[in-house]
DNA sequence: AATGAATGAGAGTTCATTCAT
DNA sequence: TATGAATGAACTCTCATTCAT
């Protein structure tokens, strides 16, 4: 439970685009020295993502996090500022790791309507088997709103790319490109949730594979690529 | 403070099904026997509403609560067990009134397409007004996974129902209504988020009206006509 | 636990002699008026003393008893002044009950150690058969230490009276009745602990009956038998 | 303010077997890294025994404890897990004391009833120089049951050693060892509490030096000596 | 006589963060 | 760089007692 936060002089608004890396709170932290602390900070930033994703941000706690990082509480201190901190840091890492995920599947798809199939695979399989950390996210949009909001901007700025060219190309069509981001990512995360995540928190097959039907991604991309088509060509 | 309007006569009695499954603690506790318990029951619940749409579960602590409700902190424990079950409580609430006020506005729509479309003006309204209410469920996913998938899975019910129905009478095409069901929940919640939300946590503009735009909303509403469209009647 | 227990004027320190029935507190409440209240007095009354045996003083709530009574709370507060007046009552009760049941017990025996041998075997039986009653006067030697003292007193009293009387008889020997007393209420408090009341609350055969072993019973009375005994004669 | 002298260096690293028995918690807690912390541990350790001996189990608070020991109040929860922790780890405590302190004086008796008689002018030279430690004891009955037990379980084993050993060796008699064990243990405890713990209780002579009064030692030891003696050989 | 709502102080416990070593 | 002891505010929850009805 969130006792004080302490909130020091902080900043809390940084305004989410002049943050190269995270920069936050009255000094930066400077990156690591010495190897040895590279691989401190990465042991922790690990830990960390393993027990947010597990119990969510309140019910981690600094020292569960050390405690499995197999450092001592006060060195978590020596590199990150606060548990927000770090939090932000770890959605940012998520947004990056999916975004890189699906732009390399979607990387050469003949049109669009199939890029947005091996995008749709691509992310299915990322929450599939990312499931814990991928949750993260959704807490973010409580606990650090910018970091959450900028994660899914990021996601629609490209998607707004991609359609644009496809539309301005013909292969589609979109009365509101960014609408249509916001639609699809709402299709992904719903039948994300349904299809893969509530069933490992439900059963005890919690470490088991899981994978989206065939049939209900086949109905998704149906739904999908009839939203998305062209009038039936008359 | 205009805050929900009660859309229904709310909740309190639900359906005596949903009752056993919120039933919790070693004894249930009775509802309250005389007119000013009553009240005061109100008053917490009331008040509980406000603080965890404006705090967040974690955030929100009782003694906000009872403070906002001009009662002491132990009067809280006369009538909830823990915060967690108010909480629920206030979950399924929710549920209720957004699918009471979602049925009324689809009630007799000629068809289904034009019943999904009063479906989802509804639903904004809903959001836009209920803001903070809203909010509640998202982090129900941590908090109370149950209520938040049974919150979930109501919707998709009438949702299936109806899709059911209309594919049957030929008015529509799905692969799976439930695969469909949840895509649409998922547009919905994620336009809601974007265009009636999010605004009003940055700007400052915090009570003021917001409505979702309406060619934000026609877009919508064109890519879910289509997704669900018959293939040109061919 | 132990919040504040509001210690009105009380007095707390009634000396133990003045109290007929047990006077206590600034008004001493008056015995019931009517029938119905003399019933609804002995109800919280044996609500009680199954709530305390259960779960001893402090983790016994006064909700708990007027629950069990059938009661509502405040009509406790008709009755007694405090929880800690109940108890106290309580435990006069139970004193009172188990000399009676000893002094029956022993009225017609031929001699002194056959008087102890049944008046052993009386309080034996009390005990397993009043197990968590019995167990309430331990907690008072914390919770009214007066209470707990005017309860050993008064058993010592007859004790060394019987003692004295037989000693004058010629028929035991002491080198002090009262020591004696102690000594022999030690003997039946430990043993009793040991035999009746711990395997109850250990094993899950919680209702049974239990009675002392007989070659136990045998045992202790040899050795009280030799412990008081003239010394053989010569 | 002669408190316990710590008869023995003390536990803290008791007999490796009882250890497992007092583990406690999802996670043991290690012992202090540092002398710092040792020497905080201490200061905890002993605040509470002061705390508890005077206040009793449930009136005694942490904060109290930890007010008494000039530490905060979380300091308290790095070295232990529980209140009902700490007071475990202290009636294992006083018990081991209190064994060492009698096997010390019983070490070289020319015979049991010697034996038996130093033994018990030990115990009630503990008991009267740690009045307050002592009755922790009789709390953990309700507290914490397991530790009560064991507790007495722990004096009885040495006792019913010693007995079968005079036994074997015909110096004494005795029915039933076990029973036995248990009656000395009640003898002395009463006789203890109406001598020792009672007087101190009553008057305000509370920090003086008590003693058992000889003539009531050799009224009990006389009984004892008896209890246990021979048939007169004849 | 009886009810049951209300109080509010206080309890045990947690945890982000700091800091001396 | 790393440690781990220390802090103290804040939290959820309990309960003896009072009081208007």
């Amino acid at each position: 439970m969130p006792r004080h936060e302490h909130v020091p002089p902080a900043s809390q608004n940084a305004t989410a685009l002049d943050k190269q890396a995270s920069s936050k709170g009255p000094g930066t932290i400077p990156s690591p020295a010495t190897a040895r602390g590279e691989l401190t900070r990465r042991r922790i930033l690990d830990a960390a993502e393993v027990v947010f994703g597990e119990l969510g941000y309140y019910e981690a706690s600094i020292s569960e996090i050390t405690r499995r990082a197999g450092v001592a509480q006060g060195t978590f201190y020596i590199y990150f500022h606060s548990k927000r901190e770090i939090f932000v840091e770890l959605v940012e890492d998520v947004g990056e790791r999916l975004r890189a995920a699906t732009r390399v599947a979607m990387a050469d798809a003949p049109d669009r309507l199939e890029a947005e199939r091996r995008g749709f695979a691509a992310f299915f399989d990322f929450a599939a088997n990312h499931r814990r950390i991928y949750s993260i996210v959704q807490e973010a949009g409580r606990v650090a709103p910018e970091a959450a909001q900028a994660y899914y901007r990021a996601i629609s700025h490209s998607y707004v790319h991609g359609l644009q060219i496809a539309m301005e190309g013909g292969t589609i069509r979109t009365l509101s490109p960014e609408a249509t981001a916001y639609a699809l990512m709402g299709i992904g995360h719903f039948v994300a949730l349904r299809w893969l995540i509530w069933p490992q928190e439900n059963e005890e097959t919690q470490e088991e594979e899981v994978h989206l039907p065939d049939d209900i991604f086949n109905a998704v991309m149906d739904f999908i690529t009839h939203g998305l088509a062209l009038p039936a060509k008359e």
